[in-house]
DNA sequence: CTTCCACGATGAGAATGCGCATCCGGCCCC
DNA sequence: GGGGCCGGATGCGCATTCTCATCGTGGAAG
């Protein structure tokens, strides 16, 4: 939990620092853009904490070279401007927040809490199996980084047959997923089409349909 | 690009609604929690837009609510409290930031900006997907860095699919993110109309959109 | 070991309905 | 009042989907 801290008022700074320490996190003071660049080349830090106005230059330019640069470190802006147009043209230009002074030290130390839970905990919820992944938000299928192309169908079959790997899945069951609700006009024997398409969009892969007769499908890696 | 809006005062409520619609979000407005409860229960949104002093109770149960059942929804606490004691305990509730009456609409808009891109994962907001380059703040499009004109519900589209590029859209998701409920006597085929629209203003462009009939549709660039 | 049967695999074809284009009317905002 | 934005309706083309029919194959019993 490293915060730089770029404040060129020396009480104001040292306030900073001392409020967030015994908050618990570890803090770096800048007081010109040249000293917060020369920190950040080497050290990353969690949040960063950045007034304005400097005495050698405007913080504006260290924000959007930051994202220029694809650092996707949130940003606070802490300055004396008021103006809206100025809050929003910061945080258009990459700013998570922005604080005017002056401020409350517990209101920066809440807002700081936001922004570094929003930065972490993303997670994506894609299964992988051998050199198969599937993304079921994307609805998207690649074999060894190669996206495959998949029919809805195809797709809700593989999807049942994923999140169930391992496991043998009845016919029936498998039906149930594939035509919960129109289920009285189609034939017995869909699922059985639908899993020799998956097979042959699967060749290649690593990952298998096994047949285990009279009792169901069962989806797993040639190795393991 | 979908938001809730819950807030009781009827003048307050309506400002923020049109300026929403405006910058092209569909916007739903509930003036009581009950109703922003049932809004939940049947609609995903991008952002909450949140009062806390709401005539059947307090706006931080709701809050809490949320946070407990884990809703990710990025929160906005809207309110005439000042005191920074309800502002810290907002936050550390679960908020993500928080606004004081009076406010400024282009502030406001600006905060959802940061709190929509923030969710998406990105740190800066102009998006680029080949020579085609989107500005949300802004509202601009430009391919190969000459501007090209769209009307506000193209740039919705716009938005929805590149902030989610790569990912299948199924043409509900897209029909949610357009319309909100008042709305709701539109056709079906609404969607497939802004597609061709948006296909042929970025007809010359290297993004494309591609069609998975029967699952939505996705957004790429040709080359990759 | 052999034979037979039932279950599963596979290919070809037909119909459903999805998505696209186009034209058009209506509405809102200027 | 008018121009652009918005969304309705229709017809057509075709991918997807499912049926049908045939062939392959595994397994158990004699």
């Amino acid at each position: 939990m490293r915060i730089l801290i770029v404040e060129d008022t020396a009480d104001v700074g040292e306030a900073v620092v001392a409020s967030l320490e015994r908050a618990g996190y570890a803090c770096d003071l800048a007081d010109r853009l040249q000293m917060a660049e020369e920190f950040l080349a080497v050290q990353s830090y969690e949040c960063i904490v950045l007034d304005l106005s400097l005495p050698d230059g405007d913080g504006r330019s260290l924000l959007r070279q930051l994202r220029k640069r694809g650092a996707g470190t949130p940003i606070l802006i802490l300055t004396a401007e008021f103006e809206v147009t100025a809050r929003v043209e910061a945080l258009d230009a990459g700013a998570d927040d922005y604080l005017v002074k002056p401020f409350d030290l517990r209101e920066l130390e809440a807002r700081l809490r936001v922004l570094i839970r929003r930065d972490k905990g993303q997670a994506s919820g894609v299964m992988q199996l051998g050199d198969l992944a599937f993304d079921p938000a994307a609805q998207s299928v690649q074999v060894g980084g190669a996206p495959v192309p998949m029919t809805r169908r195809e797709m809700t079959l593989l999807n049942l047959m994923m999140s169930q790997r391992g496991r043998i899945l009845s016919k029936e069951r498998l039906f149930e997923g594939l035509f919960s609700f129109e289920r009285a006009e189609v034939g017995t024997n869909a699922v059985e089409l639908y899993i020799a398409r998956l097979r042959k969009k699967l060749a290649g892969s690593s990952a298998r349909i096994e047949t285990h007769r009279g009792l169901g499908y069962r989806m797993d890696a040639d190795d393991a």
